[in-house]
DNA sequence: CGGCATCCTCTTTGATACTG
DNA sequence: CAGTATCAAAGAGGATGCCG
């Protein structure tokens, strides 16, 4: 892209990672870590292939992903943020705020994956209990299932199934994200199709309590 | 633009400011306030008119910017952030902390308004004696002067020129952000050609203390 | 299969000129 | 002052091909 010019810190950020797709693709570093090009095309469905390339080797020649051959077994190279790239957080947070009250919208049609649960989860949910036994939801969307836990007071999320979780929810993405902020309530869930499994006091345990996810 | 088409809160908030310039208007409206349309197009030295008027309507679309007809004494229309917009506030630093590290490369030939200063001087500066007398800085980059203003342990800048400042800055506008943001020295800046009038005490007053700008 | 490069079309931009 | 109109150039999107 074509660089704005301007001697302002905000118009030399944007320089930098203002294209289109770029805030992407560190979202999905930032959220998966370590990645493969494959990873990263699944991650980012509707980016066209020489677009990631490009936008790969501009990362790389700013200093925010590093690219490197993996270690023996696999015979791939993965990408990863350097700590430039991961200086990158607190802007990827200011955007989910920003954007989480759009989340309720409409939004059919939209791609989904499991793994982006992970920013609302860091963003918006809290162990109100953390001195008490961890607790792991489980989260079904229709894609990877992920598992919500709960640790040193934080809530974390991670691409996996439990065998024993405290509870399963399972629904489209809106209505498992609602629940999860609390921006809808329970049974309202269920009604539009919601399926809980489990004791109602995990959720609890890490909804939001304040004003929500606005 | 068109959209992302992604079930995720970051890719939202890109959908909806991700488009070229759209940052950099809601940065003017957010430093300067009240703008109108000409106000704009000067603190946005590069767009093109057209695309000035797009994303004009495109942010009032959204919500984000607010257009009303100036009170009587002016026949004019002005520009104003809705609360949505004010909303945006966050990731605009958050965008202004990172690409704060970008400031002290060459930039040469890069436009530079006075105004832009109101950024940094929230972000990074700060009254070490709040209870002291309110200290006043006059900088004089070239463009119009700006006054940097401490009041409530905060610093402020504003357009304007003082009768009695505690000291006058005076030189590029890189040797003064440096020497404000205490990245450069102040006898090293004057070997570079910055010229400083007054007590270093107002500087040191509100320059950062700790890890500095980075 | 993973990691691109090419080709082509379509959309967005940038620059400039013009208008109520 | 506050835009609209026009047009060339750049960039994005999509399909496909290549190569270890």
């Amino acid at each position: 892209m074509r660089s704005y010019g301007q001697y302002c810190a905000v118009a030399k950020a944007l320089d930098a990672i203002g294209d289109r797709w770029t805030l992407l693709i560190v979202r999905e570093l930032a959220v998966r870590g370590t990645c493969r090009y494959t990873d990263l095309r699944n991650g980012l469905p509707g980016i066209a292939t020489n677009l990631l390339a490009d936008r790969l080797r501009d990362l790389e020649d700013k200093g925010i992903v590093r690219r490197e051959a993996a270690p023996p077994p696999i015979a791939t190279t993965v990408f990863q943020l350097t700590d430039r790239g991961e200086e990158l957080r607190p802007i990827l947070h200011a955007l989910g705020r920003w954007g989480a009250s759009l989340m309720f919208e409409p939004a059919d049609g939209e791609a989904f994956r499991g793994h982006w649960f992970s920013l609302p989860a860091e963003l918006f949910l809290a162990d109100h209990e953390p001195d008490a036994q961890p607790i792991t939801i489980e989260l079904r969307t229709g894609e990877q299932p992920m598992l919500i836990e709960t640790a040193d007071g934080e809530v974390h999320a991670r691409p996996g199934t439990a065998e024993h979780a405290d509870a399963v929810i399972t629904g489209t993405p809106q209505l498992v994200l609602g629940v999860l902020t609390a921006k809808l309530g329970l049974t309202e869930a269920r009604d539009l199709g919601l399926r809980y499994d489990g004791a109602p006091e995990a959720l609890r345990r890490i909804q939001p309590r304040a004003a929500g996810v606005d």
